[in-house]
DNA sequence: CTATGATATTCCCATATGGGAATATGTCAA
DNA sequence: TTGACATATTCCCATATGGGAATATCATAG
């Protein structure tokens, strides 16, 4: 199977970096036309339309027609799907993990076999 | 140019379904290793030593050798990088975003006036 | 030493990519 | 209508993918 396509869910679409780069201006300028977006951004328009159309299928940001431009808006929401996956583990690196890190699997399943038998120090002969 | 390496940067490393389960693992569980996790997620030993190579190259785990075994860790500030970039989005769904997306490009000199869709027409009677 | 267990690496391939270039579609103005 | 502007779509291609299969590497037991 060949890497998952980038309109497959918001992880893929925001790995492009210059799709970040269009979710972040949206972000700090409100709503932008594509011609605005392809000055500011100094891509060709093709390209942009592109990022545009990835981003827009999944569902990151709206198209409106207004006249003959087409004004694109973020979608917030969306990007909360991220938010709740990492923050899930805000606490290992604002925290002290160690806790969590060494209750983990320390009897793992070697002990089925080998009763731990760590560091054979590293001889040389 | 072709799509950016999934080793490019965490952004496109966690991509992948695979390697955000893994990472949901290392969370969860602790530390474990590789035969851990090929069990745990059911797949063939090289797929998961590629997924975690991946990972390793972009820093959110990190291997220790242990006898024989290769026990891999989260490294969870890594993710931090992601935290942060949606965290600057937060606002925008938790709030009322209808402040910044106004004070955007009103400039684009056309008040919308009525949204009125044109194509909506999903019945045909 | 050799054998076995645990991982990593290499080769193969169908698929999707992002940009470039060219073109199509759409919308407004005369 | 024609023309100019704003976006979207299509075609082309070098590159990277993730999994499958086979093999290489590394560490330990005998």
């Amino acid at each position: 199977m060949p890497r998952a396509p980038t309109t497959a869910d918001v992880f893929n679409a925001i790995a492009e970096p210059r799709r970040r780069q269009i979710v972040e201006l949206l972000a700090r300028r409100g709503a932008l036309a594509v011609g605005t977006l392809v000055v500011t951004l100094g891509l060709p328009q093709p390209a942009v339309s592109k990022h545009l159309g990835v981003l827009r299928k999944v569902g990151v940001v709206a198209v409106s027609k207004q006249g003959r431009e087409r004004v694109y808006n973020l979608e917030a929401e969306k990007l909360k799907t991220i938010h709740d996956w990492v923050k899930a583990f805000a606490e290992l690196w604002g925290h002290q993990l160690d806790r969590i890190k060494e209750r983990a699997e320390h009897r793992a399943r070697e002990q089925t076999k080998s009763p731990t038998p760590l560091k054979p120090r590293k001889g040389r002969s």
